[in-house]
DNA sequence: CATATATAATGAGTCAAGATCATTTTTCCT
DNA sequence: AGGAAAAATGATCTTGACTCATTATATATG
């Protein structure tokens, strides 16, 4: 018993250890993959960074894609798990939209080199992408999914919109619109361009028909007033 | 004199053979890059498809690169082409965007592995991006551009909202939209997608507080005051 | 504690593929 | 024809991902 006791302790800290020097290894991967992108980082690189040799980093990773699968996922865990917090207190859907337009955008900025070497489909093959890549990016939208959800529910959205179209113009528009930024550094705001991007989503781009004819429409509603006024006084006159 | 036409003559021919044999090396490059993506792409392989040793494609390209480029400004050159031809004749505003929509989706989704690689950063350094992929991009999105600005002049678009935004709205989200496609194969109609973007440009997503104003409104009063109409009358008719 | 066994780590070596360059072949002019 | 310039070749070099025989460390046992 004891001895099994002990045995199972050392085993623990032995998986400690392994687990201590994977993550460490992780870390490495990031810091290279973000300073020189996937193509550009070398093995040999992220293993002196993580004070192993080389060959030991083979003892974690099957290869390169294994390493950036596993600072894939660790990005995601943290890009979910922070979005999922920052919209829980939130009071309505605009307000949540936006802070998750923010949070993906400062995000994607921030780490732009892995994430755009992570979408890279053919990066990760076919298989991957059925499981584990897709896996990580639903579990992240499914944040975003479930504001729209319960605004559909509520009526606040059109519910006879997939939820994929809206799921794909918000994020699509956004990671371009990251492009966009990064293209002319200094001279996009970030706040700004958020405020257009739900503007386009909440009202669309077109010169709404409908705004001329709401506006013009108070018109409308004195000519309805004062033909209900009519009605009433010929009702009135035949009550009477 | 003779001579010299005579030899102009004849580099113009050598120089045609040059430019016969830079075009097989590309042609070459696009069908390989298009099976195997661009890493694993071999520039032996390419060599070999067009019929030249393998030191030759670095006469004409100086590395890999320059092979992607070369392939991608052909590339754009037709995507271009085929976009400004294909929006020539239509009638409005709404049929050329979705013309444009429709357009883009199908050759993102032909080409899928030479855009998608092509589009990735890290791949093109940073002056390419500032000269030449911009510039592609540039005159690419210019016939999309030339629509808006077309459409705000004659009012039909809202004016407040940056060109820069509308653009990657509509660019973003089918880039992504054509993903989900491929992510889901049979189980999403191109034209019911493309129908449900213009949807959400056109009229946003939200549910217009102005369009139950309007549209049902005015309906909904005439409807009513109609009613009202015939009970005065039988009113009248009965007290009268 | 010593020894044996299992586990972990190492880095020299292999291999594949991009790029180079001395050599050969072709073109073209006199 | 002959020679110079241009073009093409492929053996060779280089780089970097990945392997594996060897060494080191940790754990279990007498």
């Amino acid at each position: 018993m004891g001895a099994e006791r002990m045995a199972e302790a050392r085993t623990r800290t032995r998986r400690q250890r392994v687990e201590e020097k994977e993550q460490a290894i992780i870390a490495a991967a990031r810091e290279v993959f973000q300073e020189h992108g996937f193509d550009g980082a070398k093995v040999a690189e992220i293993a002196k960074l993580a004070g192993v040799a080389e060959g030991t980093v083979y003892l974690y990773f099957e290869n390169k894609n294994a390493l950036l699968l596993a600072v894939a996922v660790e990005f995601y865990g943290r890009l979910t798990r922070d979005a999922a917090d920052g919209i829980k207190d939130l009071p309505d859907t605009a307000a949540k939209l936006t802070f998750l337009a923010r949070h993906h955008m400062e995000r994607v900025a921030a780490e732009w080199p892995m994430l755009g070497i992570y979408m890279t489909p053919a990066k990760v093959s076919d298989e991957y992408r059925q499981t584990k890549e897709y896996q990580l990016n639903r579990t992240y939208v499914e944040v975003f999914d479930q504001v729209i959800r319960d605004a559909v529910n509520r009526s606040e959205i059109r519910a006879d919109l997939p939820l994929s179209v809206v799921r794909d113009l918000f994020y699509g528009g956004l990671e371009y619109g990251v492009r966009t930024m990064r293209m002319r550094p200094g001279k996009t705001d970030i706040d700004e361009t958020i405020a257009n991007f739900m503007q386009v989503l909440t009202a669309g781009m077109f010169v709404p028909p409908a705004e001329v004819e709401a506006n013009g429409g108070s018109d409308k509603m004195k000519v309805v007033l004062s033909r209900l006024e009519k009605i009433a006084g010929r009702l009135e006159t035949a009550a009477g």
